[in-house]
DNA sequence: AGCGGTCAAGTTGAT
DNA sequence: ATCAACTTGACCGCT
């Protein structure tokens, strides 16, 4: 069976997941500043009770979860753990909730840290506050039973064999847990199927293929071969990204989303995998849902 | 109630 | 040189 996916956020149903800045909590006192993030901690993991149940309602099949759930949760003045907030041991229990749930009907959770995670940087305190993030997004995928942290290649930095290499032996040095749930993606600029699959191979780690970006930025792989590539990458059911070019292909932008998907931007090979289609589209659910009835599944 | 200014982080490529 | 784009607007504070 193949499932589709929707990505954070909801275009029109009433569930939004709240943040703040650290510009702000600056401003509060002590205490003050505790009370704010936990309430935002609590009403955020109440908020994915409610997308895990709207998923279930709308036979979405997986929900990925905002790097921002716990808010500046990694931030150097702001971070915090969890369980020293006013209301720690109700949220931990209320994400755990969640995971129960999404189990009980088959909603497959992940994440996705945002573009300053990064594993290819040669700045060790990028790593390292990547390395950060990547241990807290762990965390609560312990918690909801998430599977998958997926993140990009990043940067060049004038040498792309170089940072793959420094990818490679940041991934070596990951701690088991964490290890189990990295994933990494093609992207739009820098890194192709091509580049990622012989440090997929080697390390274990599956490949997210993403078809826009790779359409956006081919390489010498058809998306047939580059399906059956990443598929071999897998050691759960794989995870794929699909999206539709906003102005069309030849508009010069066609990396910009669309709000739906156009369903010949669909490969009919898909039709029969076992396999989660993330789908990153502007009007998020209501595109998940159109896409979901135009297949006729 | 509505609206404008603002927000932690990295890298690339378009302008 | 600046800036938008990247998986995503949301929040605060003023009127």
């Amino acid at each position: 069976m193949l499932r589709l996916g929707l990505c954070c956020l909801f275009h029109e149903a009433p569930i939004k997941f709240r943040t703040t800045t650290a510009r702000h909590l600056a401003t509060l006192k002590e205490g003050e500043r505790e009370r704010k993030i936990s309430s935002l901690c609590l009403s955020n993991a109440l908020a994915l009770q409610q997308a895990i149940l709207f998923c279930h309602h709308n036979k979405i099949g997986a929900f990925r979860v905002n790097s921002r759930i716990l808010p500046l949760k990694t931030h150097p003045d702001m971070g915090y753990s969890v369980s020293e907030l006013p209301e720690g041991n109700q949220i931990i229990r209320s994400f755990k909730d969640c995971g129960f749930n999404a189990k009980k009907h088959n909603i497959r959770l992940t994440f996705h840290p945002d573009q300053f995670t990064l594993l290819s940087s040669p700045d060790p305190a990028i790593t390292a506050r990547s390395l950060d993030e990547l241990n807290y997004q762990c965390q609560v995928a312990g918690w909801i039973g998430a599977d998958v942290i997926n993140i990009h290649g990043g940067g060049a930095y004038g040498d792309k064999n170089q940072a793959l290499q420094r990818v490679e032996r940041n991934i070596n040095a990951l701690d088991k847990d964490l290890r189990k749930l990295l994933t990494i993606e093609n992207d739009d600029r820098v890194y192709t199927p091509v580049d990622l699959l012989p440090l997929c191979l080697r390390t274990g780690v599956p490949l997210v293929y993403d078809l826009h970006h790779h359409r956006c930025l081919p390489d010498n792989l058809s998306a047939e071969e580059a399906t059956a590539a990443a598929l071999r990458t897998w050691n759960r059911e794989p995870l794929f990204h699909l999206s539709s070019p906003k102005d069309g292909w030849n508009s010069g932008q066609p990396h910009k989303h669309h709000d739906y998907i156009d369903t010949n931007d669909f490969p009919e090979f898909w039709r029969e995998l076992d396999l989660t289609v993330e789908i990153e589209a502007k009007a998020k659910e209501l595109a998940v849902i159109r896409l979901y009835n135009e297949l006729k599944f």
